[in-house]
DNA sequence: CGTTCAGCCTGAACAGTGTTCAGGTTCCGC
DNA sequence: GCGGAACCTGAACACTGTTCAGGCTGAACG
């Protein structure tokens, strides 16, 4: 029986996330569909494009809702969300990194991040900035955890998972910059921003690995 | 005649400069030296090893006298030597970036971060997570801004140059960030901070392509 | 002088990679 | 029944990083 692009998409994304970014090749992925390499390129046009849709399997597959009202948790939603799309999957920040910067997908959180900012009221200059600092840490910040993870997962290095640093301490001093920039109403009632970092680390770090 | 570890090392950063990533290939490395692809493997057991090498190189021939004395002052002079050094060499960013991200190799000038941090009194914590946010904004943002600039070169895109987001207003929101958590004597001596952009950016963005 | 030995290299091969293409099915709607 | 779209085959092309047995060269040593 003949496969869809949909069937492919799936397999592609479930190779991805048991064997990891090498094992995706397109022989063996056709070997999964019981076909051959060539017939992929029937629905997607090269290997590239059938990663940029994977990347936006990804994403999709690590929806969450919204539900924050002041713009400065809005932007802590997205990038959380995106953080635990990627780290959901073997290899998924690498995959979704990628794509996004070659520009060939993945680009709903950009764009949400760059919402959020302007409806905060920030000029122009500020949303394109913002938003890519922003983009550039989450990225950064889940490859790097996901290759040491993976790093100590095989063996090669004793490095300790808990040194890692924490993503919304990281997160938070981007915001906090931001907050001097953005006129709207931000909601900076919060003391000299210790204790309450404890409190939300559990509850924000959703990764389900 | 007998090639040496660093004739190899320069014919590859040399070939990686003139005709990018994609061309830097064992086989044409070899043909550039005149030598057989093995031959590289006496110099370099692998690959990577090879890029880890010019990664570092990379990064020696962008180093630039340190003269400041604030910290974060310090902070803007190192993220400006690894952009500077990344953006001086075609797909320097991915190299840098990709060697990093797998621990082989672009380690000094994390250290260097990391360094300037703790000397400015921040507590264990904020010196890793500072230096590692620092450092995915700066990757981020060298690779995207390359790729971006190499996709027009080459025609695919038309989208302008300037509207890429600007370097150092995104290191002032993390600095900025950084500067309520940093008990030391930080210098805050500016007002909204609005006019004194304009003046720094001609200076610190120091990319001589 | 001859010998030794490390450093450097050859040339062929291996096991893969993404991609292309002419041709061949299969199945649905008209 | 016919046309045509969707899907697939199987072989090939032009690459990739990497390995390995063997050969060459030049400097140091006795």
């Amino acid at each position: 029986m003949a496969h869809k692009r949909s069937d492919v998409l799936a397999h592609a994304v479930t190779l991805l996330d048991t064997h990891g970014l090498s094992a995706l090749t397109m022989r063996r992925l056709g070997a999964e569909l019981d076909v051959q390499p060539s017939a992929i390129y029937h629905h997607f046009a090269s290997k590239q494009a059938l990663l940029a849709a994977v990347a936006d399997e990804i994403l999709a597959r690590g929806a969450r809702p919204r539900t924050a009202v002041d713009w400065s948790e809005q932007l802590r939603e997205v990038c959380s969300e995106l953080r635990g799309a990627m780290l959901a999957c073997t290899d998924g920040a690498d995959v979704v990194a990628t794509v996004w910067a070659f520009g060939l997908g993945a680009a709903a959180p950009v764009a949400e991040l760059e919402k959020v900012l302007a409806d905060a009221g920030a000029p122009p200059d500020l949303v394109a900035v913002a938003s890519r600092t922003l983009v550039h840490y989450v990225f950064g910040h889940a490859f790097e955890e996901q290759t040491a993870r993976q790093a100590v997962s095989l063996g090669a290095v004793e490095r300790s998972l808990d040194s890692l640093p924490d993503f919304d301490l990281g997160l938070d001093l981007v915001i906090d910059g931001l907050r001097a920039r953005v006129p709207g109403p931000a909601r900076a009632d919060h003391g000299p921003l210790d204790a309450r970092h404890a409190g939300r680390r559990a509850a924000t770090t959703g990764v389900q690995s």
